[in-house]
DNA sequence: GATTTCGTAATATTTGAAGTTACATGAGAC
DNA sequence: GTCTCATGTAACTTCAAATATTACGAAATC
């Protein structure tokens, strides 16, 4: 299974866009994610419809964040794409008739249970602003640290 | 991306040995399973280096558990299939020069680790044994309840 | 009206699990 | 010994879901 990038990828947008005055386009965004605009379109549509972004067409059009970044957690994020599935391991029946099996998937699913409610609590505890608020750290940090650093802030 | 079922595939196999007396060949777990044989043995021979489980060739041949079923948890099940990864979701970059998606990453792997962390110590706390044990009280919850079930055993 | 930018459908690509086929190897049965 | 049963594996196909690309329509600005 090809890991979802999803969440890390929309984050990745947020934080560069809120790092933008004015509206951001979906080309320029893409670029920063080293990708096709369409993805990132698709992406947003969810940040949309639940209010967190609006989108603008035309000349200076393009994306806005349309609330407090200590408004919106991770979480928040991670249910506009849709909530998508957290966990690359699944019982291989749902509602099997065999008793083994039954017992088997009563003993995973409580454990994957507990492992995705611990993420998601974990996911809404944090919010953009902080995000940004490390993102900030990182790079005062960077610019005041000697010349050893060798990669680039895009 | 498909759901990777082997965990809950050859838990199913294993407890379906513990039940039986002698080995029992791929083609008759398959057959439990819903599977290919070869599928089968292809779970089983991360057990089988691991020394869970014993196989003999030829007539009478099959698969055999080779350990108290006391001994085994789901996390060294899960461990002798090669610890494929647990979760659906990861980074887009995994290291990044942008230390916006630096500031993701972090934040996300965290939550990540935490919740790996915590569905590993779960899958280490049950044993095989108590699956078993689950499997049975199941079995006898239902040959004694009334005849409104329905599901068969197999 | 021309250009920019989003919106979205349709299609292709990619990745890894799962399933299948084929054949070699080893262990009893006869 | 050889026949049959069973595992051991490599090679290949299928399948599902994310991701990437192409194409074209709609709205907003110049």
């Amino acid at each position: 299974m090809r890991r979802d990038s999803r969440l890390s990828g929309v984050l990745h947008v947020l934080l560069h866009m809120a790092e933008h005055n004015g509206p951001v386009t979906s080309e320029v965004l893409a670029k920063a994610m080293g990708t096709n605009a369409v993805v990132v379109r698709r992406i947003m549509a969810g940040l949309r419809e639940a209010g967190y972004v609006r989108s603008e067409k035309g000349h200076g059009g393009g994306w806005v964040i349309h609330r407090d970044l200590e408004k919106i957690t991770l979480r928040d994020v991670y249910d506009a794409l849709g909530h998508p599935s957290l966990l690359a391991m699944g019982n291989r029946t749902e509602s099997p008739g065999c008793l083994v099996e039954q017992a088997v998937n009563a003993a995973l699913d409580s454990a994957f249970a507990d492992a995705e409610a611990l993420l998601l609590s974990r996911l809404g505890e944090v919010t953009l602003a902080q995000l940004s608020a490390d993102f900030h750290a990182r790079l005062s940090a960077r610019s005041h640290s000697s010349s050893m650093e060798i990669s680039d802030v895009h």
